[in-house]
DNA sequence: GTCTAAACGAGACGGTACGTCTAGTCTTTCT
DNA sequence: AGAAAGACTAGACGTACCGTCTCGTTTAGAC
């Protein structure tokens, strides 16, 4: 009885209402969306969208979640700098323009709702990482960076000067700002960084 | 007439209805605040707050702006290494537990709300960089770093892989890590980054 | 979409919202009476009551107009002077006290609402004085008033003396003194009034 | 010191404020009309208002009560049917038009507040009553009314119809139709009312 | 002609209720 | 049984006035 049957679910509704997010989201942005809105511009009663969802986050996750591939492409061209200034632009274009980018707007309505956030993580940020991983392997194995290096230290470095800036409304990096940063980050990458004194 | 005189302002609301919002900010997470919440807790009308704050998150702001200096602080022992764990250290704390941190909010907050954004900015951004670009002068001063630095990168590079990770919820670097990545960037800043191919 | 469909309305709703009405007038007098006040005793939303009615004046009107039976009771026992005595007490009674009759309150509000008072016409003023036109026909038929009794003039006479001391707050006349004015104004009926001086 | 001393106050003040209630209240009507809205056209502060009245109402009543003298005069020419037909008509033109008139928002006001009430009563009605009382001494010193005239009956019987019709929203009465109840009334008054059917 | 106490303008304050909005639940009817 | 439609409870929103309360600033009577 409380679960539905996901079987005789409606395909029309659900394509309707992810589209509808998306339209809106876009529109208005994320903030002034709202599920009673999403619901009748996709000709769907409310109750069917709290049916299959628990929040306009979670919409709006699905919605993005069968798009996102762009930016989880990974070129390997066997030039790491060349090819991660590229990724790195493709992430930046998906969260332009800031106000209206529907990828920006999950992930601030993330910062608000750690559910959301939670299937944010299992849905987007593992499956990215997981590939990033895999260019960083491509990489080690052409011996662009040490076989020591860690890939934590190294999704952040790449990705964290974006969201450095995200968050502070400082404007997300251009292209040439993009290719700096990269520069910087492969090179601490193959440094291994400022050694740390010797213990004791 | 329809801008209130700063000079009759009541400097008891003022501070009654700050120190409710972070209370309350703390207690319920800022999302779930609501400007009649504080009111109520601060023996305040509803009046007196949209009088003097466009917003919650304005109120918040304020709130913060006062006490930010901690992370504001930036050591200067002359070891670059050593001083920015520290203050990278205090920033994480401060943002710390993510969930209920005032500060982690108002960041969140300000993703949807541009006129928060550019509060944001002015009242904690400009003056948390212009202290950032002092050390920095500092370290050049010293030889730790290259007269050469570029301070946008160097700001990216140490204060991204905290908001890479608090925006995507993958739990805030603990000490280890910050100083893993603080290493790495010091190296990075030092080489100036992976050289670009001579054009042509 | 703007008009809500009547066929889906909640009896229980209503039936809460005007009982309550009723109450929290002869309690608090409708002036002090509020909306919220209406929605919370009834455990209505106060949309409910905005959805269905326009002010609380029209919700005081419904409420009263399911009942205002017994004031728009004309006996007719054949004995016009003792009827309409009855009668006008009773339409006495329905304003006392002044203080807190709901009806006393609801033609008041309809002093300060133009809309409220049409509806007041509509659904109280003109079935009312149907029922007292038939029954001067039937005072007419019987004799007691000649054919060429004006209706209108007798309506003003015999209720009119009842509504100057209302609004003028000089007492609701008891019987006595409704009797006297009866027997006057069915004297003045009988007589047709002082002859106009011929014309020319 | 908590009773303000008469002989201070401002005459300025007075005469702008009682000046912009009766403006206001022609302009948007008694019920939306407000003591801010007041002050502030009268370049005066609430204070002001607060201190020398009580409501709005018994601000109006004061701007009214020196001007009411028009309704107040009874003519006396020897003909008491047209000299009433004059008064009443006086009456009902300083109650048009129903929706604007000051006058009648003062006595719809009369109906929400007792103590506004008591004050139209001493300032306005008893002494409207007194100047009423003596024009009917008059006629009966002219033996157009018997010497056994109820002034009680005469004055709800001229004035109530007037009245009958302002509370139901029944149009108020014009010249013709005023003088046709005038002359009912007059012969009411002189018949001395149907008889009462001999006691026992 | 000062002095001084009170009335004044201005308007911020704690409140209350307004009428609107959206959330999330529940009910009815249709498919 | 799922879906469309939409009424429902709940409660926050931002606004409007209320009546009270400082603030300086006139201002008019008493000295």
């Amino acid at each position: 009885m409380g679960t539905p049957d996901p079987v005789r679910r409606s395909e029309r509704a659900r394509t309707a209402v992810l589209e509808s997010t998306i339209d809106l989201c876009r529109a208005d942005g994320f903030a002034r969306m709202t599920i009673e809105g999403i619901a009748e511009r996709a000709g769907v009663s409310k109750k069917t969208i709290y049916r299959w969802w628990s929040s306009k986050g979670e919409v709006l996750l699905e919605a993005l979640a069968g798009r996102a591939e762009i930016a989880a492409a990974f070129p390997d061209s066997g030039d790491l700098v060349r090819d991660m200034c590229a990724q790195t632009m493709s992430v930046v274009e998906l969260l332009s323009p800031q106000e209206t980018s529907p990828y920006a707007s999950l992930v601030a309505e993330g910062q608000r709702d750690p559910a959301l956030s939670a299937a944010i993580r299992t849905r987007l940020v593992d499956p990215f990482i997981a590939r990033f991983d895999e260019r960083m392997h491509s990489a080690v194995a052409a011996r662009e960076l040490p076989a020591s290096v860690d890939l934590g230290v190294a999704v952040d470095l790449f990705y964290g000067p974006i969201y450095h800036r995200l968050v502070f409304g400082l404007g997300l990096p251009d292209g040439p700002q993009l290719e700096t940063r990269v520069r910087h980050v492969v090179a601490a990458l193959r440094s291994g960084g400022v050694p740390r004194p010797p213990a004791g």
